[in-house]
DNA sequence: ACCACCATTCGACGCGGATCGAAGCATTCG
DNA sequence: CGAATGCTTCGATCCGCGTCGAATGGTGGT
């Protein structure tokens, strides 16, 4: 099969272990400098600024200079989506890392997959807005339904201003840590957005774990009641 | 970012470049056995028999032996959609292969995306199907109408049975020759059944090539009408 | 029972690439 | 203008792993 794009290209990029920790770390969504990345993956920035050079130029990062520093983010929402496919993967074939860290509880409760709330608390934001009908799962494939078109717009997110973009409304999205579904796209963003402005959650600094103080869970838990609530 | 799985493991299964030949061959839907593999790869079959060991060990493919013989495939749908993921962005990055070989055009024009189908044919048969409201595409995520159920009913393929499996029905595949969706999931496979069922088209010995007949091409026009038709 | 064929294991070779030290450039601040 | 900081380039080193030759195990055919 010499025929099609080169595949392998692309994934020998993440599959150095340097490489896929930087990936990670901009898996939270906002551009880092080269300098945090090399910390990040533990490499010295000599080192961390070949691999970047690399990652640019196969099109995975982009890069942004700013005075001195030079920023890193992701190319776009599908390499996002490539990321948490393979993290999915790499789970359910058991390559969990041998020792799971103090904060690893925490990021399987509540993280942010790239703009989306993710974890646990993630598939059951989904869970309940499917089970009341404001969202349809129909085998995997999400979409709003007319309900949910006014819900969402009494909650302070207005879905047909979402629907003009070009990015997909919203989009069902596998998390590594339940194994299940939970949701992203314009309308996932725009929830976990509403989260922080609501005062619910905020980011941990320097990592992806979203955490939520008491009040703002409860309020959460009742925004988005399901079985578990 | 030492927490969550260990995604470069996975990634780096598909780096290599006889690797990622392997599963790609793969990709045509069917188990291969390890000689095949090997020469579809170019690597001599000790090389290939490691690398099928490490590739199954990473949850990639599934080995299966019948008699002398051992046969491989791909590990599930989402192994496939991750390289389907992998191809777009490498496409994207413009990372096409230097030397487009000569069934270059035939793949692009029609292929098996590991079962259902891909290329021009396959975004317009979904872009017909979008058009005349028997599929909704909101904003990347697809489901099927009211109308559509009835109508693919009438064209020889039971949606309801289909929605009872734990597969998704339909499914929206970046084709990574079109740069736009095609439709995969247990309903596109079943459409790809059916063409090949009346005949329309045939898959190429060792190829993901779908040759259509002038005839069933024609067939094929009529039956999902598009603006290019 | 013997041979043919296919797949796998073992061992050795060699290349590619990840890594870091040192130097070079650009930018910001005093 | 000089010093400090952050990023990148160059050169050298070294480890990992892909690769194949030879040998082993297992199955099917004669």
């Amino acid at each position: 099969m010499k025929l099609g794009p080169d595949i392998s290209r692309v994934a020998a990029l993440i599959g150095d272990p340097a490489r896929a920790n930087m990936m990670s770390a901009l898996m939270g969504g906002c551009a880092l400098t080269a300098g945090e990345l090399a910390r990040e993956a533990g490499v010295s920035p000599q080192t961390a600024s070949s691999h970047l050079a690399k990652l640019a130029q196969g099109g995975l990062v982009t890069p942004r200079r700013q005075g001195r520093h030079a920023y890193y983010a992701l190319a776009g929402e599908e390499v996002a989506e490539l990321m948490e496919s393979l993290a999915g993967l790499a789970a359910g074939a058991g390559a969990l890392r041998t020792r799971p860290g103090p904060r690893e509880p925490a990021l399987r409760a509540a993280r942010v997959c790239y703009d989306h709330l993710a974890g646990g608390l993630g598939v059951a934001m989904l869970d309940s807005l499917v089970g009341r009908g404001l969202v349809e799962d129909r085998a995997g494939s999400l979409s709003l339904s007319p309900e949910g078109a006014g819900y969402f717009r009494s909650f302070g997110v207005d879905p047909e201003a979402l629907a003009r973009g070009r990015r997909p409304l919203c989009r069902a999205c596998l998390d590594w840590s339940e194994r299940r579904n939970h949701m992203g796209g314009a309308l996932g963003k725009a929830l976990l957005q509403t989260i922080y402005d609501r005062g619910w959650a905020r980011r941990l600094d320097g990592t992806r774990v979203v955490a939520f103080s008491a009040p703002g869970l409860a309020a959460f838990q009742q925004a988005f009641p399901g079985s578990a609530g």
